[in-house]
DNA sequence: AAGACGGGGAG
DNA sequence: CTCCCAGTCTT
């Protein structure tokens, strides 16, 4: 931060200013909050558990899975001792599967390293795969008590409106004075319950767009507040829209009611999802990169795509339609087509997918294929159009 | 500093 | 449509 900003920054936040809001940020907390199932049966699994699945995830979507992942792996050393495609296939469709494999990862270190116990301090907990400086220091100041800040998107709200900031949060010096704030306020005596009451002050009252302001406790110290423009903080920088690619995919399935299959390697988009076999289609770098039709250069990309990377030979047979899917850095149009069943066409080495296999399509669920929403499409469309029955 | 990395909910 | 979500890692 700037020299002016950190002195302004220590003329607002005086000792009493703090201790305002310390208090009244625990009294709200503790007369009531959202019973989420972490915060029962604490223990450092569960609370790391939790703290990774909620990156960048809702809370309510959250909830189904944890109790899902509790239900087959009760303790770390179950999850450390579980096939990593068995991990997967749990996480299918809660997104960023890179957490997953840094999850099992991490988990592989406690059990493996640690014997079963995790760090007991935030700057432990930091050497562990997936886990940042948030997730350090939610799990040290829940897990053990440690006097460690937590800022994540809801922190970052109410920050930037107490202080009414108008440096960018998205930027390097708005996180360093953010940091330095939340460092500063976060309470001696009960750091647990002030980093989650702070978090659930920005999930359900210091509201992105309009917050409820006559509901909040901490109002009477906040300066957006005080000058009547809490909806225009955070400032961000604003984001890259997505760009529009084009992709396509193959529907291969054999006279059994079978369907090819093939898993991707781990460090791309989707890595370690098995999806209907494909690539993209190198389309002008326009704005509208095309997509939505049966055409030449889709079929040409993907026979190659075909060839290459599975060494099947044969050309693509009926367009069957074009799904889209929206990630949050590309929107794709993915054109899907009809593949012969080919059976015994014999494989060269796999170029880009790290398996191949036929999965029995009416039961694609319960074979611990871990799919991704935009294959779950494809197989829909190719559903739709009783390419089996 | 900027980009990659999913998917869904809310307005 | 847009923005956002109990962020982390790589380049």
């Amino acid at each position: 931060m700037t020299h002016d900003a950190q002195r302004s920054f220590e003329t607002a936040w005086s000792d009493g200013r703090v201790a305002d809001l310390r208090d009244a940020l625990a009294g709200w907390y503790h007369a009531g909050h959202r019973k989420l199932p972490w915060r029962e049966d604490i223990s450092p699994y569960r609370v790391w558990l939790s703290e990774i699945m909620c990156q960048q995830t809702q809370v309510a979507t959250v909830i189904p899975y944890f109790h899902r992942f509790l239900s087959a792996f009760p303790t770390v050393t179950d999850l450390a001792a579980a096939d990593e495609q068995d991990v997967l296939a749990l996480w299918a469709g809660l997104g960023y599967y890179r957490r997953c494999r840094n999850l099992h990862a991490a988990a592989k270190v406690v059990a493996n390293e640690l014997g079963g116990v995790f760090p007991g301090s935030a700057a432990e907990l930091l050497a562990l795969p997936g886990v940042g400086r948030y997730t350090a220091a939610a799990i040290a100041s829940i897990a053990f008590g440690e006097v460690a800040a937590v800022l994540d998107g809801n922190v970052k709200r109410v920050l930037a409106r107490l202080d009414a900031e108008d440096t960018p949060v998205n930027t390097g010096p708005g996180e360093r004075l953010q940091w330095a704030l939340a460092e500063k306020l976060v309470s001696r005596d009960d750091p647990a319950s002030h980093n989650q009451a702070m978090m659930e002050l920005g999930a359900v009252v210091c509201k992105p767009g309009t917050p409820d302001c006559p509901r909040c406790p901490v109002s009477d110290v906040c300066a957006a507040f005080a000058a009547g423009t809490p909806d225009q903080y955070p400032v961000k920088k604003k984001k890259k829209k997505a760009v529009a690619v084009r992709g396509v995919a193959a529907v291969c399935v054999d006279d059994d009611g079978r369907i090819l299959l093939a898993r991707r390697p781990d460090d791309v988009l989707l890595g370690g999802l098995w999806e209907a076999p494909g690539g993209p289609v190198d389309g002008s770098t326009a704005k509208d990169s095309g997509g939505g039709e049966d055409d030449g250069a889709g079929r040409a990309a993907l026979t190659q795509h075909l060839s290459e990377r599975l060494g099947i030979r044969d050309a693509p047979g009926a367009y069957l339609g074009a799904v889209t899917h929206v990630f949050s850095h590309r929107r794709l149009t993915l054109d899907v087509y009809q593949l012969r069943a080919t059976k015994g066409s014999s494989r060269d080495p796999l170029s880009f997918y790290t398996a191949a296999s036929w999965f029995d399509a009416s039961a694609l669920g319960s074979q611990h294929a871990p799919l991704s929403r935009l294959t779950e499409k494809v197989l829909e469309l190719a559903s739709d159009v009783q390419v089996w029955p």
